[in-house]
DNA sequence: ACAGTTATGTTATAATGTATCGCGTCCGCA
DNA sequence: TGCGGACGCGATACATTATAACATAACTGT
């Protein structure tokens, strides 16, 4: 797996959003006076999250920067508000859950992704 | 929220598949004789996954029948082969998730779904 | 009966994601 | 240093997934 210019472009852009971003607003911004392909995109998200550098957030067809740097395998999680569409990363204790994957044996666990919905705290009226 | 013969025939597919279901596969076989719209097929399954009825497993864009029938909230937890693309649903013990959820105060937890990738017990070659 | 809400039908289109093929580039190795 | 294989990229076309918008029908409470 190499280090390349659209790995590390997708990567500036996901890290420059701040939070998730969808596939095609990156095809829109890739090339600063161009167009890039669809395929182009996908391969580099595809390869960001290969590398552990990004997530992606299956129920909004988007992917986030991973906000961590040691490299160690964890559990992506968030919290999504069904009323404003805000979503919110959080550090979920999977400990549980883990072991009882482990427990269960035969399954060789290499990622993890946990989505909680629901309303936030401005919504609740 | 009703019940509707639309909503019926959805579930009952649902559970005649006994494992996640595409939409459009729903598309095709709503309806024996002819050809049924995506969005009533859209329409009934949301309609079953806000019932408390069925999941939305969004990394697959698929569908799946709730197996629990006391109606109480819970998580769908899913087991993902990456190799062999087999799904086993699984009951995870997500007590400390909701607890943190919780703690951290602000947000009214309404569903949770957990997606577990990696390598089931006949992929580990 | 009436008004408001909820559900459905229909058409068209938007949004998202891949298959495929050809070419270039990098890397290890003899 | 030349070769071979794997990896990455560009480009085109296409497949899949999902929704907008609007009109009509059915149910519900009063």
């Amino acid at each position: 797996m190499r280090w390349t210019p659209q790995r590390e472009r997708a990567l500036e852009l996901l890290l420059r959003a701040g939070g998730p971003v969808k596939a095609y607003d990156l095809v829109a911004t890739f090339q600063p006076g161009g167009q890039t392909a669809p395929p182009t995109v996908y391969r580099a998200l595809d390869a960001l999250v290969e590398l552990g550098l990004a997530h992606r957030i299956a129920s909004r067809n988007a992917y986030v920067a991973c906000h961590r740097h040691d490299g160690e395998a964890h559990a992506a999680s968030f919290l999504f508000c069904d009323c404003c569409d805000a979503v919110e990363e959080f550090e979920a204790p999977v400990g549980e859950v883990m072991a009882a994957i482990k427990a269960r044996g035969g399954f060789q666990l290499r990622a993890m992704t946990l989505e909680a919905h629901g309303r936030c705290s401005r919504c609740q009226d």
